[in-house]
DNA sequence: ATGGTAGGTACCCTA
């Protein structure tokens, strides 16, 4: 199976792009963020033309939104709302598999950017972002444990190690990369033991990154990104990991998402 | 220290 990853920033005017995305990489499942479509206008009838008609989306206007879209049907389909909000940011779905037989969950996340400040006090959208990954660390260690076959994917909006930003002494005030939020998101991975799968690929004394702000002049040459996007997998889908791709290319694409595709492929 | 760009919405929010 090939499963895929990508904060798309406006799935009505990226259509074009998740058609090329389809066409290049051939994938099975695309899980979405910030779709920033209600559902009534979520353009499902171009993605059902394009080979995937199992879809399961939660999007409302203007702001956040996920979605699943696959080639084959689910079993199970669920929304949940997280830190007391109700902003369209996790929703999950479970796959039918021949190796495991209560299927695999797979979870799609957007997790809170945060806002400017690391600092709850002044700053509401940080505490938000602290509440929404202490709130997935308590549900994932009560609902999954070393036995679960499950797939966790989004925008995490946190880049753990020091190689998952550009400069880890100039971030380390900077919302993404604050030792809080590396801590939280640690005690999420560990809550239910989630492998980091792209790490399983990529060494972590490499630099590596799924982000670059669209504020630079050109991205590629002044290379500041991050590493924002991720792929967990429970334990006993770690040798079911096959490989790994960044997209990396698709930041040139025409009208471009400030992240890119992350790509897993899984024995499964 | 500052401001740079992008998307959606409605003249400002979020990233």
């Amino acid at each position: 199976m090939r499963l895929v990853t990508w904060n798309i920033n406006s799935v009505r005017l990226r259509m074009p792009l998740i058609k090329k995305l389809i066409d290049e990489v051939n994938p099975d499942v695309i899980c979405l963020q910030e779709t920033k479509t209600p559902d009534e206008h979520f353009p499902a009838h171009d993605i059902e033309q394009a080979g995937f008609p199992h879809m399961h989306f939660h999007g409302m206007k203007g702001y956040n939104g996920v979605a699943i879209l696959s080639r084959t049907a689910f079993k199970t389909q669920d929304i949940h709302h997280r830190a007391g909000k109700e902003d369209c940011r996790h929703i999950s779905v479970n796959l039918e598999s021949s190796k495991y037989k209560n299927g695999v969950d797979i979870h799609c996340l957007y997790v809170p950017a945060g806002g400017d400040e690391p600092d709850r006090d002044i700053n509401e959208k940080f505490g938000h972002k602290l509440d929404f990954v202490d709130e997935m660390t308590t549900w994932f260690s009560k609902t999954y444990n070393e036995t679960s076959a499950a797939i966790v994917v989004g925008d995490f909006n946190i880049a753990p190690l020091e190689n998952d930003v550009w400069s880890h002494k100039q971030l380390l005030k900077v919302v993404s990369h604050t030792p809080i939020e590396v801590e939280k998101i640690t005690a999420m991975q560990n809550s239910a033991g989630w492998v980091d799968a792209t790490r399983e690929f990529i060494p972590e004394d490499e630099k590596c990154y799924t982000w670059w702000s669209y504020r630079n002049r050109d991205w590629k040459k002044s290379n500041r990104g991050r590493r924002l996007d991720h792929i967990w997998v429970t334990e006993p889908l770690r040798t079911a990991l096959k490989a790994n791709t960044i997209l990396s290319e698709a930041r040139d694409w025409e009208k471009p998402s400030d992240h890119v595709p992350v790509i897993i492929d899984l024995d499964i």
